[in-house]
DNA sequence: CCATTTATGACAGCCATATTGACATAAATT
DNA sequence: AATTTATGTCAATATGGCTGTCATAAATGG
């Protein structure tokens, strides 16, 4: 595969000249599979699907999300997240109050039936975590901290930490109704 | 959220008594559309999509792989797996040799086609891995290979690492034509 | 104050990926 | 010969995306 481990000078390959990292590649794959499906499972028994539950999740973890912000954390377009977050609002897990500073906006929050299940969901995903880690040293949570950070986009970490680490939103003040 | 901070005496509580690891539940999210996202765009070129790219992937790691091997890694049902394999098959990436020793099985192989696509799939999204393994230290990819495996189902684990280590099928001898 | 931009909603139609259930065929196994 | 296995196929359905277009209300800039 591209290879040429004879002794010659070995050009440095446009693309990658080692051998690509199957393992991991495939580790990833299986991991995340397995992370998403214990809450696919629970979401059915609500009708919802990964669409619900990432809206439900991102509003629950930030109360009073604008429509807008969601839309840049999904990176989905405006009629996608329309039906799943009309849905959220319709079976009362998620309401919108309309923004006092800005009436346009509705700020997102979870209604206590939406935080309960975004808190159920967490747990599920939360305690494969908790297992993983138990399994492995004492360091083991920093440094998947650290190694799925790198795995992300250099220009999407700060955004994507802040959202993490549950900063306030960059956005000034926004009062509500 | 099912709290009851005050000083009493906690019953450590059936699913989970920590809050949960939203960090890391995120991380993991970002981390995975990231890696997923980069191999979409190439996929978009030939008109395919992520279920091209896994079916793909997968022939041409394990040659010779049967249909049912294929659903069982997938784990999607055999008609979701059609077309794709169709597509796959119709634009020359893969090809099916039927068995010798048993020819029911369709046993599918890359093209040379498939392989080069492939490799290329595969070097992007190593490509991600390096990255974030040289920001780490050199024991990182040791440690990614562990925390990975530790978040897979157990029972899945040895099915998965069978694959990842590409051992030989635990199927006996399977000649073809 | 008017024009423009912004935040959001809504409709129609399309595509990709997956599902279930039913049925068909050929080959292997008992 | 009967059954099981490996695979394929058809029809119908659900979900989660997409694009394009249009509408409305509120904020903002000249």
């Amino acid at each position: 595969m591209s290879t040429a481990h004879t002794a010659t000078k070995l050009p440095p390959a446009e693309a990658e000249r080692h051998s690509p990292h199957y393992e991991l590649i495939e580790l990833l794959f299986f991991a995340y599979r397995d992370f998403v499906g214990g809450a696919d499972q629970l979401l059915e028994a609500y009708r919802f699907g990964r669409a619900h539950h990432r809206v439900l999740h991102f509003v629950s973890r930030r109360p009073g999300l604008t429509v807008a912000e969601l839309l840049d954390i999904l990176r989905i377009t405006k009629q996608s997240l329309a039906r799943v977050l009309r849905e959220l609002v319709d079976g009362g897990f998620v309401e919108a109050r309309h923004g006092v500073v800005d009436r346009r906006q509705r700020l997102l929050h979870p209604t206590d039936k939406g935080r309960r299940l975004a808190l159920q969901l967490a747990q599920l995903q939360s305690a494969r975590f908790e297992r993983a880690l138990a399994e492995l040293g004492p360091e083991a949570r920093e440094r998947a901290v650290q190694f799925l950070t790198a795995m992300i986009e250099p220009e999407e970490r700060e955004r994507v930490g802040a959202i993490a680490r549950r900063e306030a939103p960059r956005r000034a003040l926004r009062a509500e109704a």
